[in-house]
DNA sequence: ATCGATATCGACAATGGTGTCAATAACGAA
DNA sequence: TTCGTTATTGACACCATTGTCGATATCGAT
């Protein structure tokens, strides 16, 4: 039969490494909103890109790498967004109930919480996974933003310490856990799906109640 | 040299199917607390029971089946403690906040929560896992009870119902999310391990203020 | 144009976990 | 005791995924 002369020589596109990375990076947050976890598979996200998975390993070392990659990038560009949304307000009338729903949407929204989930759950085999310093002093910044809000509320600094970190361990741990279970709990309570918007609102407010 | 004189002939012992259900969902529950998700690999459990995996996916039918067993068997329990306590509060002194630290505990500790996010993150290839039945009746007792302790506080039937599933949703989505990311969540906010208790408190007061 | 560095690829090995199957042994009933 | 039921088992097949390795193509520098 009429088969291919031979074979196709195989042609080759060689990106720099911080492009490969960006665009692997890049397909691997798309996939992880679209297809959930399953979709980070290195197979799956380098065949998604357009290239072995071979190479993706080059890059990142191991499937691992990737993860971690993908989780600082995403950790950054949120806690990125947030601090500007804290520091914007802090001049301006203060809607500190936006703030917390913005938080509670952008981390339980898009995958972060199933990412971070599964980072806790399955991942870990060794040492535990910890955020950068530079993502770790963005959330410093966060807390401090909140701590200096709660002392010009008439905290002392000792309560307004404490307040702030519960205060976001509560927002942060609320929106991991229903981002993960999201549809499965909206349905436990006897929820639809349209009121994820609504319980965030109501979270804000009780979240900005309390720090009044 | 001196082998054994031929081989061992085997010696089983023969469970009765529930016997043997029982001993392995014993020996999972507990091996889900020392040993996390990991230790729940059909054959792991199998050997810490002392039978083979064969055997146990006789009974189970499939490594899901047994974690959905489980889980099952564990979130009858926990419902069934919660519903207890709240029924036996309503005729004495409402310490709804105690009543929210224990849900809270009972859900984040034990691994039930890091078992629930599993079932949410990496299960569920096909359908999603419900509840079963007899699970969902114990939580509608748990809302209902909460709704009746809402009205009772002068809300409005619609505002009763909807603070209730939202009041739960929060404290199940933060138990949730803090029982997986614990470790990592509590040091990114710079607590000690010993603050578990002392946010899990706080959060109680915050429910049970939200509430009257 | 030549050449060194390396990004890329196909093929293969290794791993870990799940599920199947035929044979066997234990127990209750007759 | 006999016998049917079935809990039990070891061995094996299978699948998904990760990771390795040698060869090769591509590009910038000289």
């Amino acid at each position: 039969m009429s088969k291919a002369p031979a074979k196709a020589p195989a042609k080759r596109v060689r990106r720099s490494p911080t492009a490969a990375r960006l665009a692997v990076l890049d397909v691997a947050e798309r996939r992880l909103r679209e297809h959930g976890l399953e979709g980070l598979a290195i197979v799956d996200v380098a065949a998604d890109v357009g290239m072995s998975h071979a190479t993706l390993l080059h890059h990142f070392g191991s499937s691992d790498g990737m993860r971690a990659a993908l989780i600082e990038r995403m950790a950054t560009n949120l806690l990125g967004e947030v601090t500007a949304l804290l520091g914007r307000q802090d001049a301006q009338e203060h809607r500190s109930g936006d703030f917390f729903v913005h938080l509670f949407e952008a981390l339980a929204g898009g995958g972060h919480a199933k990412l971070i989930g599964w980072q806790n759950l399955v991942a870990n085999k060794d040492g535990k996974a910890r955020m950068s310093s530079e993502t770790r002093a963005l959330f410093n910044q966060v807390l401090d933003g909140l701590r200096i809000r709660l002392i010009e509320y008439g905290r002392d600094a000792a309560t307004a310490d404490r307040d702030a970190r519960f205060i976001v361990l509560l927002v942060v741990s609320s929106a991991l856990g229903f981002g993960i279970g999201r549809d499965t709990l909206l349905d436990d309570v006897g929820l639809t799906q349209q009121s994820e918007t609504e319980f965030a609102l109501w979270m804000g407010q009780l979240v900005s109640g309390l720090m009044r």
